[in-house]
DNA sequence: CGATTCCTTGAGACAGCTCAATTTCGGTGG
DNA sequence: CCACCGAAATTGAGCTGTCTCAAGGAATCG
């Protein structure tokens, strides 16, 4: 991984005012979230008085959440959308280190400040708890603290993951292993879709994947590539991936195949 | 990253029943980690259920811990040495993805199978507690949750920070990025160090730092000599390295400079 | 339908890898 | 204390996967 020569002026900070406030006022038993975010296990007692503190905050594509080092007056958890966190080098290297899906816990109870970028990839809707009263109603409610610890620990599975993609796997690799991910996900939410392959909507740029996996745009544009004229994966659209076979996608990857996806 | 050729064939896995169990009694209250491990927020009750639970167990260095998908009977605390966590790919590249010091947790709360090899590097002591009893008693103490919770999430932000280094820093930054986080830590620990240079025990073979940043233990060896041609590093030995100023070593990690380490 | 952004592809450079000797270190027994 | 041994570390020479730089091409949006 050579350093640039030049840091690149990427400098712009689009105001953080941009964002959108719409008034979603949604019931949390209605909310598509309820059973995976970090409220998850909270009975309806302790989900009311959750209900009391909470709102919703929009950001639009491409908008950023918060800048490292930015206090932010919330924790929340994404409702809707994409969002990515990631750290930047001072020459302007930069190191996605986690994608936020919809349940994802965004913020750190006992600390103000981020220590990370968080930007909207797609539009994006927060739930959001101002974070002192979240921070009392967790002393007092052990399913929400259970629950984020679950979550926390999840979160470092993924984490412990990706360092093996990133400090061990081939370009190729990485693309496959990223794919596989998304593929994996969405093949959970809609388990009808193995026969026939199955389409990935990956809403990031070759950037942002370049960005996640450790690579450059060009390798990555490259690598996938060279994935379509093996047949492993069907373009249809820029952004838009067909797997044709999972088996041969995951084959691809490094991993041991057993992973369980289809038995 | 290429993939290797052959896939090494180290498959020896030296019987776990080597391990020697000293019999070790500690009172907590007498305990070296006793502030800062899993039970550092306990008060005095609950000090006494977690010590009705705990055994030691030790490791002579090298040892196995636990291999992935192991079913790990208890959690512990490491009381004293150095372990590592690794994942390993079938072909045999390997990637470390934590290093366990004094004090950090070791195993998942409602998980019996670690996904990880866990080795011990030093001679290593385990508080262990048997995982039942333990899950129970977590329960029923928010001070041992709130603070595995709290130990969890400075694991994700340490995670987070090296997938920074695995992703996008070169070799060279690699090395001096570890250099600096051991460095750091006896820094905390020795604060008078700090004219005259420190000195860094780092108990990692060449071989185990090249699996920590991802790089072959050739690279890191000729990085090392670099740094030590530099006059950034001075060798003690093969494995104690002294770190004249500490300013010029973390200038070569690529991070801004404005750690606070030295005001 | 022009402008902008995103993506693809090529050619060459170079960081880090592979393969292959040595050399040094750390321990162990004479 | 020294000689020896195996393991660990160093160093060299050449190779290759990924990066850099550069030029078009496709998609998206006002």
């Amino acid at each position: 991984m050579p350093r640039p020569a030049i840091a690149p002026p990427k400098l712009s900070r689009p105001a953080p005012e941009g964002r959108v406030l719409r008034n979603v006022e949604v019931d949390c038993v209605d909310c598509p979230i309820r059973h995976r975010a970090v409220c998850a296990r909270c009975d309806a007692a302790e989900l009311a008085r959750l209900e009391e503190i909470k709102y919703y905050r929009s950001y639009e594509a491409g908008r950023p959440i918060a800048f490292a080092g930015d206090e932010m007056g919330f924790v929340a958890s994404v409702v809707r959308g994409v969002a990515t966190i990631s750290q930047t080098m001072a020459d302007g290297r930069k190191q996605m280190v986690g994608l936020l899906l919809p349940s994802d816990f965004v913020g750190r109870p006992g600390r103000a400040a981020t220590p990370y970028d968080v930007t909207a990839v797609s539009d994006v809707t927060l739930c959001c708890f101002r974070r002192k009263p979240f921070e009392a109603l967790m002393a007092q409610t052990p399913h929400l603290a259970e629950r984020l610890l679950d979550m926390s620990l999840d979160e470092l599975d993924a984490a412990r993951e990706w360092m093996l993609v990133l400090g061990r796997k081939t370009a190729r690799e990485k693309i496959a292993s990223l794919l596989a991910i998304v593929a994996r996900r969405e093949a959970t939410l809609s388990l009808a879709a193995l026969r026939g392959g199955l389409a990935i909507d990956l809403p990031l740029t070759r950037e942002a994947m370049a960005d996640y996996l450790g690579l450059t745009l060009e390798t990555v544009s490259r690598q996938i590539s060279a994935l379509r004229r093996d047949g492993i994966i069907v373009l249809e659209g820029t952004r838009r991936i067909r797997v044709p076979d999972i088996r041969a996608l995951l084959a691809e990857t490094g991993d041991d195949m057993d992973g369980g996806l289809v038995a």
